[in-house]
RNA sequence: GGGUGUUUAGCUCAGUUGGGAGAGCGACGGCCUUACAAGCCGUAGGUCGCAGGUUCGACCCCUGCAACACCCACCA
């Protein structure tokens, strides 16, 4: 083995040989675990968050499949249908084309080969994570047994009344000219105007305070063009009389009436609003109420229409703006623009700003599925991991609207309905099977709905399509429903609460048991990874490293704003001034798992990962170690046969291993990803190198070692490294199998894979308290030695020597059980005891209980260093005697706490008090000294 | 406007049913001690956001407040 670990050297070569070798398929006959992959979009490619949920995924799967569960990682794609289209109308304007001129089929093919170019790059860094999913299976949201699926379910929730088609004010993408849904629009504050129109009062009415007119504000003038009414509140005595009256629409000149509503608040404003139905969810309706007209003035592009004056016909929305308001100043009828903040509703995947537009859409009636999955989760059938999520879902899920599902799109699910020429539609599986279900003969002619289905009507489908439904599947049987769904929480309303939906629907089961909710990943201050802010991090590039000029020529790349690349720059090279040394994917990994805390965002931090590389090393040198002592020269376990004889040193690492063993289930089987990791990293690091791996120095290298004791601790080397590469494999696939393949034969197992190895129990190692509390002991005489060194400078090389006296007969039991150790650990070279009572030279002192552990100065130590350090642990034993004085001396604690905390408590006093007492007496000697 | 989360060492975060707080990184001092300088040894850092309350006892439970973050919502 090279002297450090070096993760490039490993990583391909495993991950191609257990691939190659179907390792992760599932196997054998345990009880089924099954976790579907959340589908990335198929010409994606790796980003942290991928790279942190992954991780996660594969630890679990790992686990599992460790356990002895038949588990199946389920893989597939998304086709991603907007962004996919965008993606590939981009190159081709980029070629000078447009989508129009190149026409529907030849689009949808070309799109479907850059799929094919692609698609395999999502698939190539989702190894390099190390990610065991089974390629065998995967499935792709438009294949060709998912399409069937997803029509299977269009027809089905249309037969049953849950699909219908209606003309509706959906948020319209005037830019990607498609309608999309609520969830796809985001609203963000910005700064805009109000401004306020005189709206002249017909036949002769006026205001309260003699104005022929009324003032309406506005954020939006353009839509005034398509206004039907003016509201006030009913119960506005300002207005109560001209409700009923009409006034001109100005620039327009229709008459429309004044109408009284709720919904108007007579505190904003002037207490009267304009009314247009056709391009506002609220006017639209007040509209329905009042019978108002519907008066669309908008197209696709939302360019003004022709029901609008002619004047406006065909300019951009915002242009329209600007005309409208300067006409109306022109007539004197503008009586305010004041500044105003308002939320502004844009495209998720545009940034357009959002039209409500009047258009003919396919709905999904959602309440009768919404129903049955609200009580999935109140019932316990599927919970979230951490709970409070339920309350997320629960609020969304119980105001939930009607799902608007088809989109003006062409790269997708294309929906199954077919007009014939009067308009009239059907639904169906084929052309052919609506024909003949409705005896429609050759000659009449039928088109199919040009719409396609939205990605995640299809992507809700996923636990159970991909299972092979509609078909009744044996994977289906086996699998479903499946286990736990590991996911952000930025797709529950997304993706998790309509595949509950789905699923419980067409499956009458819930897709999953379980959801985990994990954080998303930030930057090092707590900042959204973007393209845009050029703070993103490839995972890979932590992997493999990646200079200071590819990370900003990567950052700087296709930028939608190109004027942030100087400054994306600057902050990049400020932050990454050498660019991003290797880490590998074990470390990435390890780092992943010990940054998710319950559900919490989390601060990705190089110094972490650089902590966990090192960490790598850690057991890379350890294992070294191992084998070097373990291991003859040509490869053979050294004396692996006869009796073996086990120190104290050797029962405690197996007890420790036995803790360990205990947490990382616990943890695993909680979700608590970070526990684990932290387990594993001190049980390796702090427990076996620190204290371990140094215990048995002495008796490896002495020559009175007996062949038993040297048998007891090559094998509690050996096993216990072994064991622990299996606990820490579900994390850190790589480095643990490469060490494994080392390890293992030396143990007698020959098996190829520590993969397919079970998963260690804690019973497998006896919980040993006499030698936990035997190796307390010897670290707290080691780490009192150690502390006097340390504070007197004295070098490591120089031994000293060292006294006991006191104590009991436990101390001097394992003072000489521990000898050797002790010596070592503490650079210690003669030991002596002296009698109670009898005097001591002068010493610098440590207390281990009533043991005093005593380094004569002898030169070696400054006596007034020695006070200072005495001082400094005297002021703490007084303030803990104080304190415990304090709280027993108070008679409610006394009378009222469990006696057991109470004697707790007392004991502590008394030890703290004779250990007080002990201090100031050598603090006293070093004056006579 | 409604809701959720967060606030613990210089930084990033743990803290399991209430019994006077831990880790990693960083800082400081000393070491190339034959697994590992990506390492070893030692040290110093905290009124647990603020104010009340419950309790013998509160980082933990309750109330209020503040700051930050996020989600939802129709104020033109």
């Amino acid at each position: 083995m090279e002297n450090s670990f070096d993760p490039h050297r490993i990583e391909q070569t495993l991950y191609d040989e257990w691939e190659n070798a179907s390792y992760f398929a599932p196997s054998g006959n345990g009880p089924a675990y099954c976790i579907v992959i959340p589908p990335p979009n198929v010409t994606g490619s790796l980003h942290m968050g991928h790279a942190f949920q992954h991780t996660l995924m594969d630890a679990l799967i790992r686990y599992h499949r460790m356990k002895g569960d038949r588990t199946l990682w389920q893989m597939g794609t998304d086709h991603a249908g907007i962004s996919t289209q965008m993606l590939v109308e981009r190159q081709l304007n980029a070629e000078g084309r447009t989508r129009a001129e190149v026409g529907r089929d030849a689009f949808v093919e070309r799109v479907w080969q850059w799929k094919e170019a692609s698609g395999s790059n999502i698939s190539r860094q989702l190894r390099r994570m190390g990610s065991s999913l089974d390629w065998s299976r995967e499935r792709f949201t438009m294949d060709d047994g998912y399409a069937e699926a997803v029509l299977e379910v269009f027809v089905r929730l249309f037969e049953d009344g849950l699909i219908y088609r209606g003309q509706r004010l959906v948020n319209w993408d005037p830019q990607l000219k498609t309608a999309i849904s609520d969830l796809e629009v985001e609203s963000s504050e910005e700064q805009g105007k109000l401004w306020h129109f005189r709206y002249p009062l017909l036949g002769g009415a006026t205001t309260k305070d003699g104005k022929d007119y009324l003032v309406v504000a506005t954020t939006r003038p353009e839509t005034m063009l398509g206004d039907s009414a003016v509201a006030v509140h009913p119960d506005d005595e300002r207005y109560r009389s001209l409700v009923g009256k009409r006034v001109r629409l100005p620039l327009v000149g229709r008459e429309i009436p004044i109408i009284a509503d709720d919904y108007v608040d007579p505190e904003f404003g002037t207490g009267c609003v304009k009314i247009t139905p056709a391009h506002d969810f609220n006017d639209n309706e007040v509209g329905a109420r009042h019978d108002l007209a519907l008066i669309n003035v908008m197209a696709e592009d939302a360019t003004i229409n022709g029901n609008a004056p002619a004047a406006y016909q065909g300019l951009d929305r915002f242009e329209a703006r600007r005309r409208v308001v300067a006409d109306l100043e022109a007539q004197g009828l503008v009586e305010l623009i004041e500044d105003h903040k308002l939320m502004v509703p844009r495209g998720d995947r545009s940034g357009a700003v959002i039209e409500p537009l009047l258009t003919d859409q396919w709905f999904v009636k959602i309440q009768p599925l919404a129903d049955p999955a609200i009580a999935a989760v109140e019932n316990g059938d599927v919970e979230f991991v951490p709970k409070q999520y339920e309350n997320l879902y629960f609020s969304w899920m119980r105001n939930i609207q009607d799902w608007c599902i088809s989109r003006q799109q062409w790269w997708g699910h294309r929906i199954p309905a077919y007009y014939d020429e009067a308009g009239q539609v059907y639904v169906g599986r084929s052309e052919t099977e609506v024909r003949q279900q409705h005896g429609l003969g050759s000659g009449i002619v039928l088109r199919q709905d040009s719409d396609v289905l939205e990605t995640w009507f299809s992507s809700a489908l996923w636990s159970f399509a991909t299972l092979g439904w509609p078909d009744e599947t044996a994977d289906l049987e086996v699998y479903h429903p499946t286990d736990v769904l590991v996911t952000g929480h930025d797709i529950i309303f997304f993706w998790v609460a309509r595949m509950i939906m789905m699923t419980l629907k067409f499956t009458g089961e819930v897709p999953f048991r379980k959801v985990y909710i994990h954080g998303l990943v930030r930057d090092a201050e707590g900042q959204k990874m973007s393209k845009t802010k050029g703070n993103g991090l490839d995972p890979l590039d932590l992997i493999d490293g990646v200079s200071a000029d590819e990370l900003v020529a990567k950052r700087t790349s296709n930028l939608t704003q190109p004027q942030m690349a100087p400054r994306i720059e600057k902050q990049t090279r400020k932050e990454f001034p050498d660019g991003i040394p290797s880490y590998g994917t074990d470390a990435l990994r390890f780092t992943f798992c010990a940054l998710a805390t319950s559900g919490r965002d989390v601060r990705f931090d190089l110094n972490r990962i650089e902590g966990y590389r090192n960490f790598c090393n850690k057991l890379w040198n350890a294992a070294r170690f191992v084998l070097m002592n373990c291991r003859t020269e040509d490869g053979a376990a050294v004396d692996p046969d006869g009796a073996a004889e086990y120190s104290l040193a050797d029962r405690w690492i197996r007890s420790r291993l036995h803790h360990l063993l205990a947490d990382s289930h616990r943890a695993l089987d909680t979700y608590r990803f970070d526990l684990y990791a932290n387990a594993v990293y001190d049980f390796a690091w702090h427990e076996y190198c620190d204290w371990y791996l140094e215990l048995t120095k002495p008796l490896l290298w002495s020559e009175s070692t007996t062949p038993a004791a040297l048998r007891g601790t090559r094998r509690t080397l050996l096993t216990v490294l072994e064991a622990l590469l299996r606990a820490a494999h579900p994390i850190m696939p790589f480095i643990t199998e490469a060490i494994w393949r080392e390890v293992a034969p030396l143990l007698g197992n020959d098996r190829p894979t520590i993969m397919l190895e079970g998963y260690p129990e804690s019973g497998d190692f006896d919980a040993d308290a006499e030698a936990d509390a035997a190796v307390d002991w010897l670290k707290g005489v080691v780490l009192g030695i150690r502390n006097i060194r340390g504070e007197a400078d004295i070098r490591p090389r120089q031994t000293v020597d060292v006294l006991f006296q006191g104590g009991s007969e436990r101390d001097r039991q394992l003072a000489t059980a521990t000898e050797d150790l002790f010596k070592r650990l503490a650079t210690v070279d003669a030991i002596d005891w002296l009698e109670p009572g009898a005097a001591a030279p002068a010493n610098a002192l440590a207390l281990v209980g009533d043991l005093k552990v005593m380094v004569p100065l002898a030169g070696l130590i400054d006596l007034d260093a020695e006070r200072t350090r005495l001082e400094k642990e005297i002021g703490r034993k007084h303030q803990e005697v104080g304190r415990l004085q304090g709280k027993l001396g108070n008679a409610g604690f006394v009378d009222k706490a469990p006696a057991e905390v109470v004697d707790r408590e007392r004991q502590k006093l008394a030890d703290a008090e004779a250990a007080l007492h002990t201090l100031r007496e050598q603090v006293a000697a070093l004056g006579n000294a």
